[in-house]
DNA sequence: GGCACTTATTGATGGATCTCGATATGCGAC
DNA sequence: GTCGCATATCGAGATCCATCAATAAGTGCC
């Protein structure tokens, strides 16, 4: 029933909800994750904002430091793809009880 | 495979990670959804932390105001419980594959 | 080499956020 | 009413964050 969070914990997890916690990153987020293998080309994605290029690619340089994005870089472009690990350690919050398992994501579930 | 984001919708769930995108939080929300009832006194958290009474209470409201604690009053002291709905919008962002369904909370729910 | 293009970095600015001490508010007991 | 306790609010300081314009760095092509 949900062990309290260490601090430890809290305080390693807090940043990867940090930086999900930004509706242009959620954006980006899922516009990657709709892509094609999760992956897309940078290109794609500045067009999809009213913000300047340096702008989005301070978001995306965040979300891959924290290991929510992968970088690679074929030829001129850059495609960032979703990791799926760091996704899941963030999901496992929820659906592991450790914020209280009243909610399994979906209720049916398990 | 997970419908992009619309702005609006990215705009409504990210002022709830970011209540949650804090270590303190974290573990408060972790706190109180351990207890009996997912229900805990104020006076019981203010000693988990080694931080000030104001500084707790600030975090409480902050998690208040975004609806995933809600409050009541009994008497002297005040009773915070987590509130399933609005874990459960959150729990839903990775469920529902919003953010890639690559990653359903545990490989084999589902 | 030099140009056009894509992406990243730098520096600055305005605004948000965390934390505290001091103080206010609300409630029960006497 | 007054005292003591639990919680909230206020105001201030320090730090962090989102955004931009300007510029740099890397790549392909001529």
């Amino acid at each position: 029933m949900s062990t309290p969070l260490s601090q430890e914990t809290a305080e390693g997890i807090a940043p990867l909800l940090k930086a999900l916690a930004d509706p242009v990153r959620l954006r980006l987020m899922s516009l990657v994750a709709a892509h094609e293998n999760r992956e897309a080309c940078v290109c794609d994605l500045n067009d999809a904002f009213d913000l300047s290029q340096p702008t989005i690619s301070h978001h995306l340089k965040v979300l891959h430091e924290v290991g929510l994005l992968d970088r690679s870089k074929r030829g001129t472009w850059v495609y960032y793809r979703v990791s799926p690990e760091a996704l899941a350690a963030v999901a496992n919050l929820f659906g592991a009880g450790i914020v209280g398992d009243a909610v399994t994501p979906s209720a049916e579930c398990r």
